[in-house]
RNA sequence: GUCCCGUUCGUCUAGAGGCCUAGGACACCGGGUUUUCAUCCCGGCAACAGGGGUUCGACUCCCCUACGGGAUGCCA
C-alpha cells in the first residue's frame, strides 16, 4: 500500500475554530500512526470572503499547537490552471456538459419539486442540448443517472447513495472559475491525498465527488467522517455557545496539550485513561473507534484537563508558561524574592495559567478590595487580635515561617481563640480574601514591614 | 418536503447477544486530609428515546415511530 497522506482542508473565511483543531488534530495522528504525510491546503476559491490575514492565522495558531504539516501548504486560488486541466479532460471524456439554464430558471424548477414532495436537484435539461461554452453557460457533470455510490466509510462502515438522487453539479462557474467539489477532488489526487478526514457535514458531498474522481480516472481514497462538535443545543458550536477559536483559548489560559487532549477525547475513548499527550494519541488513537453521534463542547472537563496537564509540569516549566500571563496584568513574575516557593503554593489554586496569574496578584500589588462577606464574618466583632497579632509580629526577629506559626499559636492558646479567628483577619489583610496557602507561609511571602502594613491598612480601613 | 447520518447518566464515554445489579471520567452532593482555599483521598446521585420483532436470552441484530443533526448553492 502506498504511504498515507491525510489533508486538512480549511478556508479562510474565520479564525481557525476548534472544531477545525479537531479534524486537524485526527488527520494528524492519523497520518504519523501510520508513518504518512499531514498536509494543509488552503480553500480560498471563495475570493468575496477568504483573507490572507485568516489564511494567517489558521497556520499560525495550527503550527503554534503542534499540528504543522509536513509540506508546505497549497493555496487553490493560485491552481486555477490545474483545475481548469481537469475540466478540460472531463470536456473531452464526454463526461461533462454546459449548461445555460439561469438562477430564476433554476429557482423555479426547485420550487416545483419541493412543492411536488421531491428532492430539489438539477433535473439535466440542458444535458443532451449540446450547447457550446458561452459567458452564460457553466459546466455541469454528467452524473451517472442509474447505479449507486457506496462510500466505505472508516466510522460510519458502508454509506450508500442511489446516483438518481444526485443532480449533475457545475464543475466551472459561467465565469469560467471551477467551485469546490472540481477542486477539492483535482487537488486530493495531485497532493497524492489516500485519506480524506473530515466533518460528517462532508458525508453528501462525498458521492459527487467520487463521481468526479471517476470521470477523472483518479485512484479511490478512503474516508472517515468525523461527527461534528456542537453545543449544548445540540447545533454545531459556534459563537453563540462559547468561545470558538483556538486563540482565545489560548489566551485564557489554557495549554496546548490540554486543549487537544479534551479535542481528541470529543468524540473518541482510550479505555478508562483520560489524560493523553499527542504521543500517547498517536499511540493509542483508531479511527474506527470514534463516536459517530455529534458531542457537546463542555468546557469543565477542559478545565480539569487543564489542571491534570498544568500539574504534570515541572515547576520550572510552569513558571515559563505561567510568566506571558502575569505579564498580561502587570505582574513580572521575577520582581518576587520568593517566587518560586509562591508559585509552588499557588499553582493548583485554579484551572487556567491566567486565572491562576490573577491569583497571584495580592503577593505583586497593594490589596484596595477586601472581600465584604469575609469581613463581615471574621471582623464584625472588632479588630482587637488584629492590632494583638500586628504588634506581635513586630517582635519577630526571625521572619521566617516556623517563627510566625509558633506565635500565632501562642496566641491563639493564650487568648483561647480558635484557629480561624486568628488567621482568617491576617488573610484578608494580606490579600483581600480568605484564601491563600498556610498563614506561616503566606506572610512569609510578604517582608515583616510589609505584612505589618497591610494588616495595619486594613484597621484604618475598618475604624 | 426529499436524501443522508445519528440517539447509553446533566456532559464526554465503556459496552461487538449472556461477563450489565449497565463500567469510567467531568460536573454536582456528602465525608476525610489541609489552622482557610485549592490540591488530594473516600462515598453518593444519575442513563440504554419509544414500540414491535429475531432469540432460550438483547444496550448489543432487524423493522417502524419519535426526536436531533447534516445536506439539499454558479459557498466551502
Amino acid at each position: 500500500m502506498s504511504k498515507v497522506v491525510t489533508r486538512f482542508a480549511p478556508s479562510p473565511t474565520g479564525t481557525l475554530h476548534i472544531g477545525g483543531v479537531r479534524t486537524a488534530l485526527f488527520n494528524y495522528i492519523y497520518a504519523k500512526q501510520n508513518n504518512g504525510e499531514f498536509l494543509v491546503r488552503i480553500e480560498d476559491t471563495d475570493r468575496e470572503r477568504s483573507t490572507k490575514a485568516y489564511e494567517k492565522n489558521i497556520l499560525d495558531t495550527l503550527s503554534s499547537i503542534g499540528l504543522s504539516p509536513d509540506k508546505k501548504p497549497i493555496n487553490q486560488s493560485e491552481r486555477n490552471d490545474i483545475y481548469i486541466k481537469a475540466a478540460e479532460q472531463i470536456i473531452a471524456s464526454g463526461d461533462a456538459y454546459w449548461c445555460d439554464c439561469s438562477e430564476e430558471d433554476l429557482e423555479k424548477m426547485r420550487n416545483q419539486q419541493m412543492a411536488d414532495g421531491k428532492k430539489p436537484m438539477y433535473d439535466g435539461r440542458s444535458r443532451r442540448l449540446g450547447l457550446e461554452r458561452s459567458s452564460k453557460t457553466v459546466l455541469r457533470l454528467a452524473t451517472p443517472e442509474d447505479g449507486e455510490i457506496v462510500v466505505n466509510d472508516m466510522i460510519r462502515g458502508e454509506i450508500r447513495f442511489n446516483n438518481a438522487e444526485l443532480d449533475d453539479l457545475i464543475l466551472l462557474r459561467s465565469d469560467g472559475t471551477p467551485t469546490y467539489h472540481l477542486c477539492n477532488v483535482v487537488d486530493d489526487f495531485e497532493q497524492g491525498v489516500t485519506t480524506v478526514i473530515r466533518g460528517e457535514d462532508h458525508i453528501s458531498n462525498t458521492p459527487r465527488q467520487i463521481h468526479i474522481q471517476n470521470a477523472l480516472g483518479y485512484p479511490a481514497l478512503e474516508y472517515a467522517h468525523l461527527p461534528l462538535v456542537l453545543g449544548p443545543d445540540k447545533k454545531r458550536l459556534s459563537k453563540r455557545h462559547a468561545a470558538t477559536s483556538l486563540e482565545e483559548y489560548k489566551d485564557m489560559g489554557y495549554l496546548d496539550s490540554a486543549i487537544l487532549n479534551s479535542l481528541a477525547r470529543l468524540g473518541w475513548s482510550g479505555g478508562d485513561k483520560e489524560v493523553f499527550y499527542i504521543d500517547d494519541l498517536i499511540k493509542d488513537f483508531d479511527i474506527k473507534d470514534v463516536q459517530k453521534a455529534g458531542a457537546i463542547f463542555d468546557i469543565t472537563k477542559l478545565d480539569w484537563l487543564n489542571a491534570q496537564h498544568l500539574s504534570h509540569l515541572s515547576l520550572e516549566s510552569f513558571i515559563e508558561h505561567i510568566k506571558p500571563f502575569a505579564k498580561k496584568i502587570n505582574i513580572d513574575i521575577n520582581d518576587h524574592q520568593n517566587a518560586h516557593l509562591l508559585i509552588a503554593s499557588m499553582r493548583t489554586s485554579e484551572n487556567t495559567l491566567f486565572d491562576i496569574a490573577k491569583a497571584l496578584r495580592p503577593y505583586f500589588m497593594d490589596v484596595s478590595d477586601y472581600d465584604e462577606k469575609a469581613i463581615e464574618r471574621f471582623l464584625s466583632n472588632g479588630t482587637k487580635n488584629l492590632e494583638d497579632i500586628c504588634d506581635l509580629l513586630e517582635t519577630i526577629d526571625e521572619w521566617n515561617e516556623e517563627q510566625i506559626d509558633l506565635l500565632l499559636k501562642e496566641y491563639q492558646t493564650n487568648n483561647n481563640l480558635k484557629v480561624p479567628e486568628v488567621n482568617q483577619p491576617i488573610r484578608i489583610a494580606l490579600t483581600g480574601s480568605t484564601k491563600s496557602p498556610s498563614l506561616g507561609l503566606t506572610l512569609t511571602f510578604f517582608d515583616k514591614k510589609e505584612a505589618v502594613s497591610r494588616i495595619r491598612k486594613l484597621k484604618s480601613f475598618l475604624s
